[in-house]
RNA sequence: GCGCCCGUAGCCCAGUGGAUAGGGCGUCAGCCUCCGGAGCUGAAGAUCGCAGGUUCGAAUCCUGCCGGGCGUACCA
């Protein structure tokens, strides 16, 4: 609808340009918006403002002349009004909304689709939380913003790859396996102390259990690194299980895990190292190995071999980051929880040094997470002992309640998640309302089917013109907005522009159905107004998708 | 100190330079003879943190300040 009032009023522009009513054919884009008051019209333009400079007129005069050469050959056009400082308010004919419907009948499932991606490759890599320990809450928003984010793209004609990056290397995996070993040996009656940067959980003593129960013998009696590689090796997998297990949970899944010990096993980080070295980007200092990031913008040089000859985190995270572009992804997106900002200016220092551009490479922060049970911190937890684990979340509060909640906040802002609050099947709880709307129309049709033995929607001129109370052109319209909804989520890369939406066409369904009767004793407007409800039914379905979150027929 | 994010009604949050800043919770007053009340209607409630600036127009852009969070490793 927009896109058709925006060809009418530019050709209008031409039109009086040509006939000496304009003075410059230098147009600005028309851009169209939908006035927050309905006293302003249905669709409105700010044209004539933005030409104001350069066609030295007054704004209100430059309305008077494009509306006086709008054509409307399809008589959508009501009325036309001059407001305010030169707005032009459109106020069209009610029919007008209603070719809208048989769009979203006819594209179903793709109502809302676009080309904006045009086919280029992007990987989102999400969560890659290490396998140390099991997720928590905080992981999960990344892992819910990322998948969504991923499922938006893809929608929007991007050819999507979703990716884990399991750090199963370097120093934390070596704690990881003297922490097990450490609780076995404790577990077998050793004196031995336990260091301060150990894992301290609780999952530790119950790995170090199973080992014991399978291996006691050999762990005990076989060399100290010997032991702690295979608890490590032992625990990270074990770890790395679960993991998969409570993403699975969230409906979150991926296309590759991608393990950094990989990197090395390859030689892609000595590659990468050498190759900076010879450009003369990476240089020795103290006895170790720098990366010159100052030179691409960060604070400070950075350290990718350290004194004692280990490799850094950021050395494989270099070569990982090379290793993406080389797999020919046109663009990357990395979501990080909000405390490793700090990192970004020397990954996309790296990337610059790679001869990439930085604009291939987009960062999504979340930002921190703060667990709550009825206003009150939760982070102690009864079981895992550190912290409630993402796992219990799930357990207690359910994947569709978790991700809606995720969903509805800008992910830049934080978030309290309380888990009362989530449990509550109210509207302090949004999900349910949504989903309702779903419920609601299947339980409608059931009861068309059933009593009023209606077996199919015909969406027929006759029965679609019935459509003219204030209630269902307002569902319509809102419909009508749905495809911008999705371009805009995409391009921000902000799916809870797509919850917030879905909330207020569940606001305008629920005030219909409180109003009007679907099932009336006219069938021509019963058929008309199955044919408006089952097309609110398809987009609401359409939108949870997009967010992961499910449809149900009955609650 | 420096860097990033956030300050919008009692509380939680939307808001793409546009007209009278929107929802939800909570509060108050109402709505079921019949399609699912996990619903609907109405009311009260805001100096958009503060002060400047940019322009026809600023919650939105710029500068400074004040709060809060996070970061500032040869940790990950």
């Amino acid at each position: 609808m927009k896109t058709k009032l925006k060809d009418m009023i530019k050709t209008a522009a031409e039109a009086a340009y040509r006939a000496g009513a304009l003075e410059s054919d230098d147009f600005a884009p028309v851009a169209i918006e939908e006035p927050k008051a309905g006293a302003h019209g249905d669709l409105a333009t700010n044209f004539a403002m933005l030409n104001a400079a350069t066609q030295k007129m007054a704004p209100r005069k430059i309305a008077e002349v494009v509306v006086s050469y709008l054509a409307d050959p399809d008589g959508i056009i009501e009325k036309t009004e001059i407001a305010g400082p030169g707005f032009i308010n459109f106020f069209l004919n009610p029919s007008a909304w209603h070719p809208i419907l048989h769009e979203i009948h006819e594209q179903d499932g793709r109502y809302g689709a676009c080309d904006m991606g045009d086919g280029q490759n992007i990987q989102v890599e999400f969560v890659s939380a290490n396998p140390t320990g099991p997720l928590h809450v905080g992981h999960g928003r990344g892992a819910v913003v990322g998948d969504s984010v991923a499922t938006i793209l893809s929608f929007c004609g991007y050819s999507v790859f979703r990716e884990y990056y399991i750090n199963d290397s370097g120093k934390q995996i070596q704690t990881l396996g003297r922490s097990v070993y450490l609780r076995c040996l404790q577990s077998a009656g050793r004196d031995v102390t336990f260091p301060e940067d150990g894992y301290q959980g609780d999952y530790i003593w119950d790995i170090a259990k199973t080992l014991m129960d399978q291996a006691k013998e050999w762990l005990l009696g076989a060399g100290e690194d010997e032991a702690v590689a295979y608890c490590a090796k032992y625990a990270s997998e074990k770890i790395l299980g679960g993991i998969r297990e409570d993403l699975a949970l969230l409906g979150v899944g991926f296309d590759h895990w991608f393990s950094e010990q990989s990197l090395y096993d390859s030689g892609k980080v000595d590659a990468a190292i050498k190759q900076f070295q010879t450009k003369g980007l990476i240089y020795d200092s103290e006895a170790a190995l720098w990366f010159r990031t100052q030179a691409f913008g960060d604070e400070k040089d950075r350290v990718v071999v350290r004194q004692n000859g280990q490799t850094t985190y950021f050395a494989s995270d270099i070569a990982y980051h090379r290793d993406k572009f080389e797999r020919g992804f046109d663009q990357i997106i990395d979501v990080w929880g909000a405390d490793h900002h700090g990192y970004i200016p020397r990954i996309s220092a790296a990337i610059k040094a790679s001869g990439k551009n930085d604009d291939q490479f987009h960062v999504i922060l979340t930002q921190l997470v703060n667990l709550l049970r009825g206003g009150i911190p939760a982070t102690m937890s009864t079981r895992a002992g550190k912290f409630v684990t993402l796992r219990e979340v799930i357990d207690e509060v359910g994947c569709d309640a978790v991700r809606f909640i995720f969903l509805t906040r800008h992910y830049e802002s934080q978030l309290d998640f309380d888990l009362e609050v989530a449990k509550q099947k109210t509207n302090d709880n949004p999900v349910y309302y949504v989903q309702y709307v779903h419920a609601r129309i299947s339980s409608i049709f059931k009861k068309a089917r059933t009593e009023k033995g209606i077996k199919e929607v015909s969406g027929d001129e006759a029965s679609v013109g019935r459509l003219s109370e204030p209630e269902e052109i307002a569902l319509i319209k809102h419909m009508a907005r749905y495809p911008e909804v999705i371009r805009s989520a995409a391009q921000w890369m902000a799916p809870h522009r797509v919850a917030f939406y879905l909330m207020d066409l569940a606001a305008a369904f629920h005030a219909y159905y409180n109003k009007h009767w679907v099932l009336t004793s006219d069938p021509k407007l019963t058929d008309g107004r199955l044919y408006l409800i089952l097309a609110v039914q398809k987009i609401i379905r359409n939108g949870l998708s997009l967010l992961g979150v499910s449809a149900p027929d009955t609650m």
